[in-house]
DNA sequence: TTGATAGTTAAGCATATACTTAACTATCAA
DNA sequence: TTGATAGTTAAGTATATGCTTAACTATCAA
């Protein structure tokens, strides 16, 4: 699959590192700027910088700077287009699980039922 | 971050590669053989078996070997417990974005209610 | 009992990822 | 106008990831 990067590979990705999850869990309670996100991270400020940059080519987050302050947010549509890819893949599975069950039910013999 | 594994770091990495979303694409319509998932994807089987590993270690797939043939099948529980997590941020920003309107909209100056 | 099928293991390799430190630029405030 | 704050860029490095081919084992069916 070499390297193709849709938009839900660059979620996903995005979302495989603690790091950045974390990023997100903080923006999820609000705004935040640049230092505020990296306080709390055992990590040096441009490592988290990368974080950002990752989270924004993703769609996941958004940011904008004033002053020298840089403002970052949570982009909500992003979330839900992963959120969504996954619900749907796992009702999939499971009305095929009910189907399955259902069939199983009309084939048993008359004294089982 | 380093390296620590909890298990939605797992998950989400598992999901972040295209080819293991092909496969739990796949079967989201039901359990299917190792060469079953690997004919539709551009690479080698050695290298299908890996995706599977990665998959099975992070809890989306299980699988059983009968005879020759093991067969693959989705785990919807490690599936929710991604899409759970997803949405609670979610959730969490809207409602925070609410709180927020609700509070402009009630500090408006009498005339622009 | 032999050949085809299904899967597995091992070794190696190229690239991507997640950092680091050092040096730098802009903004703000005294 | 100087020093602190907030962020950025660059260069380098260690490890992880995603693949390959070759060689192997186990099962099944004729």
């Amino acid at each position: 699959m070499l390297n193709y990067q849709g938009p839900l590979d660059l979620a996903f990705q995005a979302l495989a590192d603690p790091a950045r999850r974390a990023i997100v869990d903080r923006l999820a309670l609000g705004p935040a700027s640049v230092s505020e996100l990296a306080r709390p991270l055992p990590m040096s400020l441009p490592a988290v910088m990368l974080h950002l940059k990752v989270l924004e080519e993703s769609g996941l987050v958004k940011s904008e700077k004033v002053g020298r302050v840089r403002t970052c947010r949570i982009e909500p549509q992003m979330l839900s287009q992963a959120e969504r890819w996954i619900t749907e893949r796992r009702q999939m599975w499971e009305r095929n699980l009910d189907r399955l069950g259902a069939f199983l039910e009309e084939t048993k013999p008359e004294h089982e039922k």
